[in-house]
DNA sequence: TGAATAGTGTCTATAAGACAATATCCC
DNA sequence: GGGATATTGTCTTATAGACACTATTCA
């Protein structure tokens, strides 16, 4: 097939390089948002940030912002997160790319979209010292894996405006979620380290919006292999105190 | 709330507007790349387009391009598709978004990617006129949804070195439809309007890569209702011939 | 001892896998 | 009729839901 031995088409495809123009077509620019979420009094949580600048003033908005131009994706994700609460460290798995033209007024924006997962004391820890910092109770307005928009409500209960569609974010993101619940670890990472079979169902109900079958969910998780009695049991209950589980493999989402 | 009247503010996030600077930072480019498979022979295809230009002139890519700056991005994939192959009114969904900043040796390119069922006839009709455009044979060198890239060969079975991370999207399609088959309608799709239930379990098998149990899948998906007898039977078979069926709702992937 | 929740054992209903028996086409 | 695959029926096994019963803590 190659007519020209292979230095010369390098040579050539430096050339090409060289000589490309970048700057031909107008480009949009690339932030990322991460919805980092919890559940906690039967709600998901999420953090969000008030607007002290245009545009959308006074709305809030997940921590997000653009994408440095040598910067990966991820990595821009865990800056803005690190940056703008004090979560660090937190698995994050890339949700979906808006990029509706006129979900932002300023200019065209895309953005890709991160989900994060961490148990309660964290997410309070990561609002921690921040005033603009809000940690906000999720309203999930359909069932199963329908999906649409979600509201945020302070724990209060005053609803919050969310800015650009970071209605549709958090939606995709509780979407997303209780579809990977049946078949991926993702309950382990919104408990801490050691915890009881119904905490985690607990969990799991909050995350599904549904009541689940003590018994079958107890045979299901101690089936599933991801689970380890510590030995030790709960403390200042008033009632038989429960066996405390870890999760065996700390793996991905 | 708020001090002034809405109005006040209207115009002070209109003056906001009207002075930024939307060139301040340095843009990625976004573009879109389309995988559009079928299943056939026991395995799935895609169509291919032979690089004419550099970068990675003579390397086989997606079908793709770059996003137009008012573009919705679900746009802008059905664009690329329809121009590049002749593959109209292909449902689409949103896939993955790889950002990787030495994935094009260009300049920055963050790629949106789309993935596209189709049956055999729609697939060969994608390719047919055009020269550039190759119908490839995906490898699949890894089980289950343990994810990866794959490999593409032609049907005499050389195989095609692929442009970019394109073998990394690939490899997301399929781990993203393998998942997906045991709860959504994915498997019509890749068929025509009327099928047997022997040619739908071939395609489950096809994409899950692994032989499935004839009589619970018959019964799994006639009770799943989303099957309807025509009252036809194949014709032309040396054998007794299956009754045809055909998918009662044309929903989403 | 009573209240409250943890944990175990057992029965039933449902779905999956295995396999045999019968049906229907072409040759 | 023979070959080949379709379709139905039945048996076995695994899993989920229901529910009763026992266990363990604190007040």
């Amino acid at each position: 097939m190659a007519r020209r031995p292979r230095r010369a088409r390098r040579d050539d495809e430096a050339r090409f390089l060289a000589s490309y123009d970048a700057s031909r077509f107008e480009r949009p620019s690339v932030a990322v948002d991460v919805a980092l979420l919890s559940a906690a009094e039967g709600a998901l949580w999420t953090v969000l940030l008030r607007r002290s600048e245009h545009p959308h003033r006074g709305r809030y908005a997940l921590p997000g912002g653009f994408v440095g131009i040598r910067e990966p994706l991820d990595v821009a994700a865990a800056r803005v997160l690190a940056r703008k609460s004090r979560a660090e460290g937190v698995f994050l798995e890339q949700l979906y790319t808006f990029g509706d033209p006129g979900r932002d007024p300023r200019t065209r924006v895309i953005s890709v979209a991160y989900v994060g997962l961490v148990n309660r004391a964290r997410l309070l820890a990561a609002s921690a010292g921040t005033d603009e910092l809000i940690h906000a109770r999720l309203d999930v307005p359909w069932e199963g894996e329908t999906g649409g928009p979600v509201e945020a409500r302070s724990s209060d209960g005053t609803t919050l405006a969310l800015a650009f569609d970071h209605a549709d974010i958090l939606g995709m993101a509780v979407k997303r979620i209780r579809g990977k619940l049946d078949y991926a670890p993702i309950g382990f990472q919104l408990l801490p380290a050691r915890f009881t079979l119904f905490e985690l169902q607990q969990v799991h109900e909050t995350i599904l919006a549904r009541p689940l079958n003590k018994d079958s969910f107890r045979r299901r998780m101690l089936a599933s292999g991801q689970l380890e009695a510590t030995g030790e049991s709960q403390r200042d209950v008033d009632h038989r105190p429960a066996e405390l589980y870890r999760f065996t493999r700390r793996s991905a989402i």
